[in-house]
DNA sequence: ACGAGTAATGA
DNA sequence: TCATTACT
């Protein structure tokens, strides 16, 4: 049998001006590399005729990109029509030209289609799948035909009736099913010679290279220039450890480790480790050729010749990975120390001295764990990070560069194109989208916002035991699917769908075609819900199990953005009406629900988007709301969560319970947040911890007694000034540079502020960065606040911090009838009044 | 370079 | 009242 090559990049390669497919092989472990075979050439797409071309823009038959001509048929969903069009094939009709104009910008106002990359064109009009297994027959490869699990297939079957629908879901399971590579990988990371303070410059790369540590699952090590007569002792558990004497050789040795497997794992690679190298490199003496580093303005990602780089900075810090697919467990992810903090539960060395006055030994350490961080980042939970990878990579249809340094809204963009391309639908320019489908209907309730979002139902304040909370799987991507919701079909150009109203707006949507969006999200929605997430909960086998576990999160992930981006103005399938019309079918959707249930006599609580609270809902009756929204709505309602009781406060988005589990859930509360300072936090957290032993009302009374002596307590050691300072320390993000603070001065800023005027003193210079955190206390000066660094004790103005804690706590109290002041006055509270 | 809604706090 | 932040 011939080796299984996986796909995971097409590049321009400007050499020989073809595209190049990257495989990995996984026999051999190495890249393959497949020149183009296929002699297409990116296109872009004119309405004018062949003979309107020749005669009016002559310049585009003598630009040096052009190639051919070619009259093709397309259909315009935003017309429903089928039409001729020229295709005009160019090297690269986007952005060759020089002085000259490129051929895009000759047809401004006649081109479509004309934005889309070289290698994303490459791969929609070649039909190749990145992620996915291929063999090479003369050259060219052809897709394995993998088979779908019977159990897969099953489920689907019992799910799809129509022949042609289930034709379209089996090929989905194949590309999700499709066995997954274990791709052999290395971490690099770089340690330059810099004085303390000082970070380094890519560009000059004018320090010395100090150390390079590579960390895989075959071998790890660190290459330490030699820097002083002293023989350090090296020893590190099995770390391979090589110093040099020469810097040059070193960075060569570092080279050859690096083009000696497929794929180079960085952690802002990107942005330093990478340009610093190829820079430094240069600067010895190296020649170009033998830098296996290539950096252009142009591109702004670093490559490696002959390997295949990620930049995991750019991975982690992608907010639909952070939030979706890691359950936001780290806030920014700017930092390796907090991903692998937070994913792995190890960070980097802590250091008090500068890089460049290490020990060796010390010096090889921390090295050495970035690399290891770095790798584990892609290792943890059998390689789970990999394997999101290379489904993403087949849903999006995006190489493994792009996939991993692109935001959401690029990768489903690239799966629509893919999927207009793949039917000979044209794709729409934007202008064209607004000029027909620009209007919205609603209101938004936040100024500056577009249009009505969800609805969050006023909760009833009050304890409320046996509390069931109800929610809908993916409300949104249900109401795309079973709404017909897709740019085209949401305000068709047909006068007989007029009447088919989307509730609460006036838009209609289409009732005589299938929306392509609509589609699309409907089978990824489908096959998370009923066969993967399914399929995950009965398989026996361990192993397959964990895969439709990947399967269903990298799905999530994209399902969770597919409205946002018909939202944004950036998107370029941009309709503001298809993300009108989700928010205010979902809208729909809570509140026939809310009043189907108080039409049965089921209390309401509270509700949020998609969720509804119910108050003590007997068995029969909650399993009759649910079917029958799933008959009326076809959107599934099931059981989300069981609470013991649950407590409401007037505000919206707040509130506590106890799950049946016994474990206590919060949402919203000040005493949750992270800038709450510790002391406060803790506090909170005690008192919820008493509460969460009472499951009756008599029990919550005496907790009563405890909470009075726990507040009262609290205070007296404020006052005694008994709390150290970071304990009382307000954490907030800087979210832009310190300058650009100039209509107002938060009391963060003038924090960060008075830390650099701190830093200088003590002759640190650099600066406050974008998104670091700035701890400070709230004092009795001028300002108001104070670093903490800079503050002390004493200055502490505890009348502030009594008010805080008297907010914060007030949140869970008004719920319990307790009045703050009367737990510091000492008087004697009852409950009688809750019941 | 995914959306809107809510709460809290300080200028 | 507005700006800023954090969170859902």
């Amino acid at each position: 049998m011939k080796p299984l090559l996986y796909l995971l990049s097409v590049k321009y390669n400007g050499r020989d001006g073809k595209a190049h497919m990257y495989f990995y092989d996984e026999d051999t472990h190495t890249l393959v590399d497949v020149p183009d075979h296929t002699g297409h050439l990116p296109y872009l797409l004119t309405d004018l005729k062949p003979e309107e071309l020749i005669a009016q823009y002559p310049d585009v038959f003598t630009h040096k990109g052009f190639n051919r001509l070619e009259v093709v048929e397309k259909y315009d969903a935003l017309n429903d029509r089928w039409f001729l069009m020229t295709k005009v094939e160019a090297l690269d009709p986007l952005s060759i030209g020089g002085t000259q104009k490129s051929i895009r910008e000759i047809l401004r106002g006649h081109a479509w289609e004309a934005k889309i990359k070289y290698h994303h064109c490459y791969i929609y009009d070649a039909n190749l799948i990145p992620g996915m297994p291929y063999t090479l027959e003369n050259g060219k490869p052809k897709l394995v035909d993998t088979k779908v699990p019977e159990e897969i297939e099953k489920l689907i079957r019992d799910l799809v009736k129509e022949k042609r629908d289930l034709a379209e879901y089996l090929s989905w399971a194949q590309i999700l099913n499709a066995p997954i590579p274990r791709l052999r990988r290395v971490a690099i990371d770089i340690e330059v010679d810099s004085p303390p303070g000082i970070v380094p410059n890519p560009e000059k790369a004018d320090r010395a290279v100090i150390a390079v540590s590579y960390y895989s699952d075959d071998r790890k090590g660190v290459l330490l220039l030699k820097r002083s007569n002293d023989i350090p002792k090296l020893e590190q558990n099995d770390a391979e450890i090589t110093v040099f004497e020469n810097e040059k050789e070193l960075l060569q040795a570092a080279f050859k480790i690096m083009t000696s497997y497929p794929v180079v794992l960085t952690f802002n690679g990107d942005n330093f480790d990478l340009p610093y190298l190829l820079n430094r490199a240069l600067k010895l003496g190296l020649r170009e050729e033998e830098i296996p580093i290539e950096w252009s303005p142009r591109s702004d990602y670093a490559e490696i010749k002959g390997s295949i780089h990620i930049d995991l900075y750019k991975f982690f810090t992608n907010k639909s990975m952070r939030v979706y697919a890691f359950g936001n467990k780290y806030r920014e992810g700017r930092t390796l120390d907090e991903v692998s903090m937070a994913l792995l539960g190890i960070g980097k060395v802590k250091h008090e001295e500068a890089i460049s006055e290490m020990t060796p030994e010390r010096l090889v350490e921390y090295s050495l764990r970035d690399a290891e961080l770095t790798y584990k980042l892609t290792s943890f939970n059998n390689d789970l990070v990999m394997k999101l990878i290379i489904l993403m990579m087949r849903i999006s249809k995006l190489p493994i560069e792009d996939l991993t340094r692109h935001n959401i809204s690029a990768w489903i963009r690239n799966m629509l194109y893919y999927e207009h391309r793949q039917r000979g639908w044209l794709i729409p320019n934007l202008e064209d989208i607004l000029r027909l489908k620009g209007q919205t209907s609603t209101k938004a309730i936040i100024k500056g916002k577009k249009y009505l979002g969800a609805i969050v139902i006023n909760p009833k304040p009050g304890v409320y035991f046996n509390v069931v909370v109800v929610d809908f799987a993916s409300l949104y991507p249900s109401v795309i699917k079973t709404w017909n919701l897709s740019y085209e079909t949401v305000r068709c150009q047909h006068k007989e769908c007029m009447e088919n109203r989307v509730p609460g707006t006036n838009h209609w949507v289409c009732k005589k075609r299938r929306g392509l969006m609509s589609e699309i999200i409907g089978i990824l929605r489908d096959l998370r819900v009923y066969v993967y997430k399914k399929g995950a909960k009965s398989s026996k086998n361990e192993e397959e199990r964990q895969q439709y576990d990947v399967i269903q999160s990298a799905l999530k992930v994209f399902l969770n953005a597919s409205y946002g981006v018909f939202g944004s103005e950036a998107f370029p399938l941009y309709c503001p009406p298809v993300a009108e019309s989700t928010t205010a079918l979902g809208r729909y959707s809570i509140l026939k629900t809310m009043q189907k249930a108080v039409e049965m006599g089921i209390p309401v609580l509270y509700g949020d988007t998609d969720s509804l609270f119910l108050w003590n809902p007997p068995q029969e009756k909650l399993e009759e709301l649910l079917q029958n929204i799933l008959n009326e709505l076809q959107i599934d309602l099931s059981i989300d969560k069981e609470y013991l009781w649950v407590v409401f406060s007037k505000r919206k988005k707040n509130y506590l319970g106890l799950l049946k589990e016994r474990k206590v859930d919060i949402k919203g509360l000040t005493g949750k947040k992270r800038n709450t300072p510790d002391y406060i936090k803790n506090l909170f957290n005690e008192i919820v911890e008493d509460l969460s032993e009472a499951d009756n009302v008599s029990e919550f009374e005496k907790s009563v007694d405890k909470i009075r002596d726990l507040v009262f307590t609290a205070i007296q050691r404020l006052k005694k000034h008994e709390v150290p300072l970071d304990q009382l320390a307000f954490k907030v993000a800087l979210t832009k540079p310190l300058k650009e603070y100039t209509k107002t001065t938060p009391q963060h800023v003038k924090a960060a502020r008075q830390l650099l005027e701190y830093r200088s003193k003590l002759g640190i210079s650099g600066n406050v960065e974008v998104g670091e955190i700035i701890a400070y206390v709230k004092t009795r000066n001028k300002d108001g606040v104070k670093a903490v660094q800079v503050a002390r004790i004493d200055e502490v103005d505890n009348d502030k911090y009594i008010e805080i804690m008297r907010t914060t706590l007030q949140q869970i109290l008004d719920a319990l009838e307790i009045d703050f002041d009367d737990l510091l006055s000492g008087k004697v509270i009852t409950l009688e009044k809750l019941v």
